[in-house]
DNA sequence: TCTAAACTTGACCATTTTAGTCAGGTATGT
DNA sequence: ACATACCTGACTAAAATGGTCAAGTTTAGA
């Protein structure tokens, strides 16, 4: 049970995008040496945050990317659901009315990773850009 | 950020293995027919349960497995750390003190994913296999 | 004592996912 | 014009996953 490095990045560069003044356009390559994430990965990844209208692009000689909405519109399960980051616990395919053996019957687990994926989902609904932009200052680990 | 196999039927089989009667051994054979778990994959998987002290085993004709202890005192994080399905949501090690980033500074999130893990760490703290086996009953999908 | 059931161990492997790279574009401010 | 920065799709090495396979050892029961 990990995060990819795919949700990990697109939250930092956010963060990182939007502790900086979100009228100027900041450019994927700033991101990108600030937070130490490949230039080529992040443009696949804003593509994905564009399309999902989390962030607006400025093209050109000083453009780069600006937020599309305030930062405490835009919740860390927004962000996950854009960049394909998604919570799976359970085995089976809800749409299917079936089982994870095949059954038509719930697996004995199946209520229980259901929990799961809904307790750790409510982690990500409660978190909010906002709430990651306060604490400017980094700190020692 | 998905749970893997090797976590899900070892939580699967125990839950399956504490239905039974704990005087009797139960063999892996039968938890593979009833779960619809490859019998090696299963074997694999009780071996570190066994290493782990959450299961005895008894070996030859009518032989199988117990549960060590009282389905109470094995909580999930107990099965999870016996199979290595380990929580890991920040990049970097924390053992050694130096940012994911390479630099002595915590990354900007990583406050964030070491939240996280102890959001999710709690759901596998506050569940035993006792609350796990008294819904007897398969339900519907 | 023989045999079959069941645990034990370790090596092996195909497939999928991950975490990128690379190679081209296109738009635009100066 | 030209440098900057977004845009797109193809490609790929490495790791993780989800097993299989082979060759045991132990022990109950006929
Ligand atoms: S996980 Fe849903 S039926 Fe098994
Ligand atoms: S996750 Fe710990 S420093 Fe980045």
């Amino acid at each position: 049970m990990k995060l990819t490095s795919k949700g990990r990045y697109a939250v930092m560069a956010l963060v990182d995008l939007a502790r900086f003044d979100n009228i100027n356009p900041v450019s994927l390559r700033d991101i990108s040496l600030r937070q130490g994430i490949s230039l080529d990965y992040l443009e696949q990844i804003f593509s994905k945050l564009k399309r999902n209208n989390i962030v607006k692009s400025i093209r050109g000689t000083q453009g780069g990317y600006i937020l599309s909405k305030n930062p405490n519109d835009i919740k860390l399960t927004n962000i996950f659901y854009a960049v394909d980051e998604k919570v799976k616990t359970v085995k089976c395919n809800k749409e299917i009315k079936r089982g994870c053996n095949g059954k038509s019957t719930k697996c004995i687990t199946h209520d229980l990773w259901d929990e799961l994926e809904t307790h750790i989902n409510s982690f990500f609904e409660n978190k909010s850009l906002e709430d990651l932009i306060n604490n400017k200052k980094e700190t020692r680990v």
